[in-house]
DNA sequence: ATAGTGATTGTTGGA
DNA sequence: TCCAACAATCACTAT
């Protein structure tokens, strides 16, 4: 029954160019700017809520990579040579190979949206409401292998 | 001693 | 629409 569900996947291939400004344009240094979190976090208030952001498909595969690295080259010390070696092994790898890892990620920013959705409602709520230690709720969340990928539409789209 | 840096790409959110 | 910053990691280095 794909035939009609076809909404997003294909038909997207003008825009394709377009959502895709910078291919490796070096707009600069991405560094991360100054973060005057710890020092100042100490003072200020603490945002166990906040959540971070998940972990793309690619740091999820850089995860597994970056032990298999170590692995077969423990005298490496340097994050640089892991981040350079699976990032070439990353663009090296087809979108099947991608798949599980997107798939990963995909669950992932699942999770991030809940816990946006939890630190939204909290600090929309109150500041304080007396949660700090009182998380005393069974919130356990069910972590069936229960993926719903089904919907592998189209791959071989890729010029 | 603390925290910032270096390098990878992807994702997300803001302007 | 587009850009910019941040996500993990780990040893080193600067203040």
């Amino acid at each position: 029954m794909k035939t009609g569900g076809r909404s997003k996947g294909a038909a997207r291939k003008d825009t394709k160019e377009a959502l895709k400004p910078v291919d490796d344009r070096k707009i600069g240094k991405r560094k991360v700017a100054a973060k005057p979190s710890k020092a100042k976090a100490v003072k200020g208030k603490k945002d166990p809520n906040k959540p971070k952001r998940p972990p793309s498909a690619f740091f999820v595969f850089l995860e597994e990579f970056r032990k298999t690295f170590k692995k077969e080259n423990p005298n490496v010390k340097a994050v640089s040579a892991v981040g350079k070696a699976g990032g070439e092994k990353w663009k090296s790898m087809s979108a099947a190979e991608k798949a599980p890892y997107e798939a990963k990620a995909a669950k992932k920013k699942s999770e991030y949206e809940k816990l946006m959705n939890a630190y939204n409602k909290k600090q929309e709520s109150s500041a304080e409401q007396g949660e700090e230690g009182s998380e005393r709720s069974g919130s356990e969340v069910h972590d069936d292998e229960e993926e719903s990928e089904h919907d592998e539409d189209d791959e071989d789209d890729e010029e």
